[in-house]
DNA sequence: GTAATAGTGTCTCTTAGACACTATCTT
DNA sequence: AAGATAGTGTCTAAGAGACACTATTAC
């Protein structure tokens, strides 16, 4: 066909020439609580893949949504009454069978709360469920959401080697002790308390308050993040343990 | 609406329930050629956008394309006749502004190819042509392009610190200073030689031929690939500029 | 020989890891 | 004082940057 210009051609333009496939968002939150890493659960209350567990997430909204991370914010508003301000898109998956509804399209985010913070905050739309990582990844959850919770988690692993993202996990003023924890849990491995402090405090990532904690044994000085950006790049990567220590 | 079963459920289910947006791909091809970083860029031969120059891509086919993938190496086939070997998936990004056709997501990949190797595989079922990325940022180009186009480049870029994804620019033996220049080109600053040389041969990621390049002056020591992935990980990043040189 | 490009020797600098040490609190 | 947790001193190791040096070719 000629079009003579291209109001011509949007006039005639009919968005069903081309099928579309199901196009959604997913969520991977996850929170620290325990000594553990959490991942938070939505149960689903209707079909397909009834009463399985799964990711929080839902369809994009071609009226609502300005664009796909506002479409992350509302759907995660909606599940869980959780208002992150930090999301971060992992990665799209996107075939033929991974809904039996027919080809679809998600497009993965993941999110660090602080527990606490959103305890309160979090509202049952769906039941929704902290539950730990370790135990996420042995249910049979809904779709192929195993592996997009592989894929989130392998990113926010990665990440946690170079960049200060798991200090979104905490409360606003922190122990380095504290922090150094969640390094710990989300890397699996120990760190050297030393390096890690030095590492923390002369890159600048965080500072000094004035404060400090008194929870029994020796009170420890609080810090707060220093920077406005989570990803801040560290110019090397933590190591994996050289021997087997684990 | 109750149903008895997942079966009972997908028999009635309408997939026009939830309008789903346009779906497509693009894809960032870039290659070295002349001492300068290239980009394929292809010029619209319908509307919309007609005759404007933009990144190949196109509408994912539900009846063709197994995944995403697949969709972009058969896209990416049909507009330039390149069969690239490595798509890296970049991000998506959707909005209800960035096509007139109506809400519109894309997944953005990018490949790095051999200039020489695909220089006679280039077919034009539109018209395509390598255009330096400083000319391309410049030009006007399709929908948002410009900004896809950066933040491929901004990918491509922040992998060359510490990853060996340019040795996919070369041909199959290559010289150690033929490989730093594509490495000085994406970076845009140079590097120090024996930095360099060390970096790579220590790691491991290159190997010496028994063959060597004679070009002129003094022969060169060929290398060849020596891992199976370009994405290998060194463990620190080269550094920017530390005065003001470039 | 000179020019040009390939390649090396070796010093410094930064930052992570190791690990023993000191400090400050509760009981 | 003992125990526990916070925090430091200081050595080593790895790998990047700087830069002067040598090597091998064409002419």
């Amino acid at each position: 066909m000629n079009f003579s210009s291209e109001q011509a051609f949007l006039a005639q333009y009919q968005k069903s020439d081309y099928p579309s496939p199901l196009m959604t968002v997913d969520m991977a939150i996850f929170s620290v609580d325990q000594g553990q890493l959490q991942i938070l659960l939505i149960q689903r209350s209707n079909y397909p893949q009834k009463s399985y567990w799964a990711l929080p997430g839902g369809f994009v909204d071609l009226e609502q949504d300005q664009n796909l991370m506002a479409c992350a914010h509302r759907k995660l508003l909606e599940k869980t009454g959780i208002d992150s301000p930090y999301l971060e898109q992992v990665a799209s998956i996107g075939n033929a069978k991974r809904d039996p509804r027919g080809w679809s399209v998600t497009v993965l985010y993941f999110a660090l709360i602080n527990f606490k913070a959103y305890q309160q905050q979090i509202q049952h739309s769906e039941h929704s469920e902290w539950v730990t990582l370790e135990q996420a990844l042995k249910l049979d959850l809904a779709f192929d959401h195993h592996d997009l919770l592989q894929q989130a988690f392998a990113r926010l692993n990665n990440k946690t080697r170079y960049t200060a993202l798991p200090i979104s996990l905490m409360p606003p003023l922190f122990t380095l002790t504290e922090l150094q924890n969640i390094y710990e849990i989300i890397l699996g491995h120990n760190l050297e308390k030393k390096a890690f402090r030095r590492r923390m405090i002369e890159s600048g990532v965080v500072e000094e308050t004035d404060q400090s904690k008194i929870a029994g044994k020796r009170p420890a000085q609080l810090y707060r993040f220093a920077l406005q950006d989570y990803d801040f790049n560290f110019p090397r990567m933590l190591e994996y343990p050289r021997h087997h220590e684990d």
